[in-house]
DNA sequence: ACATTAAGTGATT
DNA sequence: AATCACTTAATGT
């Protein structure tokens, strides 16, 4: 079947995954996945059923807050995946987190029943869990960092370099508002920010595009 | 040409 | 740094 397709990004994207046993049983219940860039991926407050494992593009990993507002958290590249889906399936609650497609992306989904039993099964992917964990509270310990101690005109041209970095392209395709949406602040206040980047010499502005020099 | 949406500005808290 | 009220500019139909 085309389910051997399968493995290869695995192989390429975690090569920690790679041992023939695990690989066996990621054939036999992982399902490959792609969608366009804006898809849903989790919203708050759904139940999971899957584990992504990234093989290609980004996802965008954003909290609420009550009236709607968002701050975004971390983009997941290929090669990683989320802690969020094992807290969920750990102690069966419902995601705290909203994922979004960054990118057009790619992912092999994992359903969680097994993410729990191949965690003795499987040494490697004990591993994969524990270092996913790890990673993720550190990114979340880095977001923590940046919000609490950098001024919002850091945080915006950090955000700018990471958004970047998941385009894989200099020159990004967003309007203030969203910008402002994603670091939880006003479309003025990222206009005006922005401005001052460009007079830095730091970015380059146009009507729906930022880019970076 | 007109309507819609993005971006800029100044004042206020 | 956020919010408001308003203007100006760019874009789609």
């Amino acid at each position: 079947m085309i389910k051997s397709d399968i493995t290869a990004p695995i192989r390429e994207h975690f090569p920690g995954l790679s041992h023939p046993d695990l690989l066996e049983s990621i054939n036999e219940v992982g399902e490959l996945k792609s969608v366009d860039a804006g898809t849903k991926i989790m919203e708050i407050g759904g139940h999971v059923k899957v584990m992504p494992l990234v093989t290609k593009g980004a996802l965008k990993v954003l909290r609420e807050d009550e009236d709607g507002g968002e701050l975004f958290l971390y983009f997941l590249y290929p090669g990683q995946s989320c802690a969020m889906t094992v807290q969920c399936c750990v102690a069966d609650a419902p995601s705290q987190v909203r994922a979004v497609a960054e990118e057009d992306t790619e992912m092999v989904l994992i359903p969680v029943g097994v993410v729990d039993p191949w965690i003795r099964k499987h040494p490697g992917w004990k591993d994969f869990i524990l270092n996913t964990y790890a990673d993720r509270f550190s990114e979340l310990l880095h977001t923590i960092d940046s919000v609490v101690f950098h001024k919002l005109d850091e945080r915006l041209h950090e955000y700018l370099l990471e958004k970047s970095r998941a385009a894989g392209a200099k020159s990004l395709t967003v309007t203030h508002q969203e910008l402002a949406d994603d670091l939880h602040s006003s479309r003025e206040v990222i206009s005006r920010l922005l401005k001052q980047l460009e007079k830095s010499g730091k970015i380059k502005l146009a009507r729906n595009k930022v880019e970076l020099l």
